[in-house]
DNA sequence: GGTAAAACATGACTTTTGTCAGCCTTTAAC
DNA sequence: GTTAAAGGCTGACAAAAGTCATGTTTTACC
């Protein structure tokens, strides 16, 4: 499983348009597009390990990246789902501190790097993208908050069928009345994301299989009733 | 109950110095300064409210705040307790959006207040300013990855233990071999910053108690044996 | 295509934590 | 100073979730 370079162009990537570069001017984009190195990851790949000091920054042009922590008896916590467009590292990076967390290919993935060098010149030349930048990590920090707070006084189904509705969010596909998720999550992924044991989640999904508020699509899940996890989730309904 | 107003002087104010407002230009400490109105708050008024409309930036001149969400059955979660020298709201500032979060005094404060104008000239005016507060954030950011990752795996009695171990850096007044954490909460206080019940936390802080790592001084506690709570959080001793 | 490993699933049991009820103590208000 | 309210405390019990053991299915690899 060794990393292989390949090439991608900025200017013509699909995800600019949503991305924190875009609006960017033609020479700023230029200069991130010269510098950068792009890698082709397979599934289970490592992008940046915790504890280790970060040299620049990611942005994901293909596949599913997930960002986690392991605590001391080895368990793992995701704060991340990460897809194309996003960007990965950005805040260690800015808060000049070695990783607090790892990043882990679950989907074969092309990433590109842009060295911090070419990314802090940016950012210093343009206070407008200086301010997007602070924008987002702060609508980010608000989500953390939110979820933060769900954690300490939501129960594991609650969290669960959330956490189901979040992602339908980010990574649904329309079809109709029912929404396949696209993205392939293991159960311990499913675990380690709302945080709890695996056997719970397995328990879970299979209750509200049964409920036929979801089904199974290969390692994808496709939610029937929106309505119905909202209800177990304990969400007022709109 | 009404606030009062105050006067307060940048220029003289003891926090300066460990504050984001430290080595700021003259001139532009001068315009905050001139600009800012301060208030007297008794415990229990708030500073603001979850779902309004930040209008500018609040720093605390003296006394305590708690920050916290209120969940669907009224269950609150404390996100930040802040003290002299730190600063509110500017999260939901930076990325425009209504306050995710309620502020309120838990010691009798002085607390100032900035204009989001005047504060985001400085910012504008000032990349290395900029530079300063997005690393604030960032560092925040990172706290409370880590927070959340312990909300998620460890018991609450880890929790307790690893928080009043957290107070003990912010609020420890040293005296010896024992510490007085210099903050006034309600068990009901606790609850809400570890994510539990308040029974849950009067019967763990009574074991602590018996088992002399901790003793009660009013409403404040003496962390007596930080090496005991260090195992009871169930850190590497160092 | 066969085999080992990983992922998924289920049952039994234990532990942790939340809930409810009741009571005592301190604080604040008239 | 009396009284009400808030905060603190304890016990009994229930519910939620974790753990362990075991078996099945799927996947990956030689």
């Amino acid at each position: 499983m060794q990393k292989r370079e390949i090439t991608i162009n900025c200017t013509l990537c699909d995800h600019l348009k949503d991305s924190l570069f875009n609006g960017l001017q033609p020479e700023d984009l230029a200069r991130i597009n010269n510098h950068k190195t792009c890698i082709q990851y397979k599934k289970g790949q490592n992008i940046f390990y915790e504890g280790t000091r970060p040299t620049g920054l990611f942005c994901i042009n293909g596949g599913k990246v997930k960002v986690f922590k392991n605590n001391v008896q080895g368990r793992e916590f995701i704060f991340y789902l990460a897809k194309p467009g996003d960007f990965l590292g950005y805040r260690a990076l800015l808060s000049e501190e070695l990783y607090g967390a790892t990043a882990t290919v679950i989907e074969d993935a092309k990433i590109c790097f842009i060295q911090k060098e070419n990314f802090f010149e940016v950012l210093q030349r343009n206070p407008v993208f200086m301010k997007r930048v602070v924008k987002q990590v702060c609508l980010q920090m608000g989500i953390m908050e939110e979820r933060m707070a769900e954690l300490a006084h939501k129960s594991v189904r609650e969290r669960l069928a959330g956490t189901l509705l979040m992602l339908k969010e980010s990574y649904g596909m329309e079809g109709g009345e029912s929404v396949l998720l696209d993205i392939a999550l293991s159960r311990e992924d499913w675990a380690s994301l709302i945080g709890t044991a695996t056997e719970t989640v397995i328990r879970l999904l299979s209750d509200f299989k049964a409920d036929e508020l979801i089904s199974f699509e290969g390692k994808k899940i496709r939610v029937l009733d929106a309505k119905g996890l909202a209800k177990q989730a304990d969400l007022i309904l709109a």
